[in-house]
RNA sequence: CGGGGCGUGGCGCAGCCCGGUAGCGCGUCUGCUUUGGGAGCAGAAAGCCGGAGGUUCAAAUCCUCUCGCCCCGACCA
């Protein structure tokens, strides 16, 4: 392709609203456009890169016997009432009235369309399992969308839905998808974890997610570098340290306007690892009072997993619940629901008196309170991996996939069932598989960038190679540089040939602004010598090549590198 | 949905507090010079100052409402 022919509106600076690295450059190089909040307008450069991840992707999931379909964006209402999303889904969903005043809405996911043909089309066993993809645009109205084109209203999704008679040919198909995401990954060279994931409102009994480090990500993993432990934050589980306990008497001790764990921990002179926090929150059960140790954070996540729906109390209804202003709240001699993390139950704590300006020395769980015990701390760098008892990390990272088994949520209320063998009526066993190319283009972007652009992974970079004249107006350079474009052309390679009649920093810094991986250079002197340059973006290393073995070079290093 | 910030030529910004009818840099166009890391000089085009209402002789500037965009949080199937 010719530059001079080709759409790419560069800027030098930055528009003011960007503020994640992948924003500012795809904006910056060309390969975005912004029409509205999480609305993007992809270029051609930016086109390309999409088509190169999708095509991976299909590659991958025909691997293992996906069959791509198209399905409808525009939904009736019927199938999303049957599986309760239509209430159970709020303000995320664009809904919408056909000119008949039926109930339409825009797909955010396409479960239940899938799995209306299942109901509908298969019928035995003899038929499974299916694996089923679509490489489409979904739609969701999210309450903020942010960072660029990480998180967006209308985004082209690649799901897939996998079909089986049971749990055990959906671990096959689970375990298929597994693999599959990694090498998808893998070519389209970014880095990721793979990590378990909360089942959410999906609802299933394992799922995963495959996490790309970046700062600009949304969500935090927690990985043990010693056995490979990674899961999601959500649902991490990790051991503090254990403090140093001083001795267990219990005594009251007066603190006097002293509410916050920080105040407390100052006024004692204790580390705040030696101290219980007490949460009450409201669920829809009523009051439940959460326990974990002062220097920890509650994970609402986490309890949600155990009381459901829930929110913080008000002043007031910690005092009408337990009798007690907050600030002073203990453990001890509650009838509400009592949730204490793990880490406290050993050891002896200060806790709230459950009097006003006290706190108490010496509690300990078992004697002078009782609890339920869950992991509903969240985990922080440093704590002890639950399963090797070696220091846990902590990273940011973009969620580029995730993958769940469903189990029947859908196909039950879907009524997807299949015959067995013996003529009984089955409910079809079901996973689903998703992955956000946009996310991976980004998340790659986020990877791989330095001060002067993108350095694009060679597998999804728009071309492989650019051809760089220096003068255009030199007969000589431009004849180097059109034999050179056409010969690796002809060997099948995505050449860009900078033709624009423009200064050379201009060219170098839209070269190095846009981030193809290879760069030929031919300037008038080396010329003359009979050598061109041949620049890695990545490395910044120059190789001076003959011009008669350029194309052989150059396509060496492509092949090398894919 | 809560909290904060910002809307001024295509892009980045100043002007607003202390009203007097809009300016800078980049980009764009023309000409000459220049030509290996975002050139120089000369000239030119381009802005209902997000929108509506109000105050005033006079509003980018003050007041009210409204729309949009960004950031933090909540949410994220």
């Amino acid at each position: 392709m010719r530059y001079s022919r080709l759409f790419i509106p560069t800027l030098k600076e930055a528009p003011a609203e960007a503020e994640a690295i992948s924003h500012k450059l795809m904006v910056r190089a060309g390969y975005v456009r912004q029409l509205a909040a999480g609305l993007y307008i992809y270029l051609p450069l930016g086109q390309r890169v999409m088509a190169k991840i999708n095509q991976i992707i299909r590659e991958e999931m025909n691997a293992i016997g996906g069959q791509e379909v198209t399905m409808p964006v525009l939904n009736p209402a019927e199938v999303w009432q049957q599986t309760g999303r239509w209430d159970a889904i709020g303000d995320e969903m664009f809904r919408l009235k056909d000119r008949g005043g039926r109930d339409m809405c825009m797909a955010m996911t396409h479960e239940e369309t899938m799995t209306w043909l299942a109901a509908h089309d298969l019928r035995s066993y003899r038929e499974l399992p299916q694996i089923w993809y679509q490489v489409q645009t979904k739609l969701r109205d999210e309450a903020r969308p942010k960072s660029g084109v990480l998180r967006t209203r209308e985004f082209t999704m690649k799901d897939s839905y996998s079909f089986d008679r049971d749990d055990e040919g959906l671990d096959k198909s689970y375990q298929l998808h597994l693999e599959a995401y990694k090498k998808i990954y893998s070519r389209c060279g970014i880095k990721f974890y793979v990590v378990q994931s909360d089942t959410g409102m999906m609802g299933g009994s394992m799922a995963h997610e495959y996490m790309a480090p970046s700062p600009a990500g949304e969500d935090e993993v927690a990985l043990c570098d010693a056995c490979g432990y990674a899961a999601n934050v959500e649902l991490a589980l990790s051991v503090p340290k254990t403090p140093n306990f001083p001795d267990g008497k219990y005594e009251e001790v007066a603190t006097p306007e002293k509410r916050t764990i920080d105040e407390v921990t100052r006024f004692l002179k204790l580390t705040p690892d030696l101290f219980i926090k007490s949460i009450l929150v409201m669920s829809d059960e009523g009051p439940v009072l959460a326990l974990v140790r002062g220097d920890q954070t509650l994970h609402e996540k986490k309890l949600a997993k155990l009381i459901g729906p829930h929110r913080p109390a008000q002043k007031d209804e910690v005092k009408a619940a337990l009798g007690v202003p907050a600030g002073f709240i203990g453990p001890m001699a509650h009838k509400i629901r009592k949730i204490a993390d793990p880490s406290l139950r050993d050891g002896v704590y200060v806790a709230g008196a459950n009097k006003e300006g006290y706190h108490v020395k010496g509690v300990k769980a078992g004697r002078e309170f009782e609890a339920e015990f869950a992991d509903i701390h969240a985990a922080v760098a440093g704590d002890a991996c639950v399963q090797c008892g070696k220091p846990l990390r902590i990273e940011r990272v973009i969620e580029v996939g995730n993958i769940f088994k469903l189990g029947t949520k859908y196909s039950a209320p879907l009524k997807a069932n299949y015959l067995d063998e013996n003529g009984a009526e089955r409910p079809i066993v079901m996973g689903s598989y998703g992955i956000g190319p946009a996310r991976i283009a980004a998340a790659a972007v986020e990877q791989g960038n330095d001060e002067n652009g993108i350095i694009w992974p060679l597998a999804i970079a728009p071309y492989q190679v650019m051809v760089l004249p220096v003068n255009v107006n030199d007969g000589a350079s431009m004849d180097a540089a059109e034999e050179l474009y056409a010969a690796l052309e002809e060997k099948g390679f995505e050449v860009l040939i900078d033709d624009r009649d423009e200064r050379a920093g201009i060219k170098f810094k839209d070269a190095d602004l846009i981030g193809i991986p290879w760069r030929v250079i031919i300037g008038e002197k080396n010329l003359k010598e009979g050598v061109v340059e041949l620049k890695d973006r990545k490395t910044g290393v120059v190789a001076k090549v003959k011009v008669a073995n350029a194309v052989e070079e150059i396509a060496r290093k492509l092949v090398m590198e894919a």
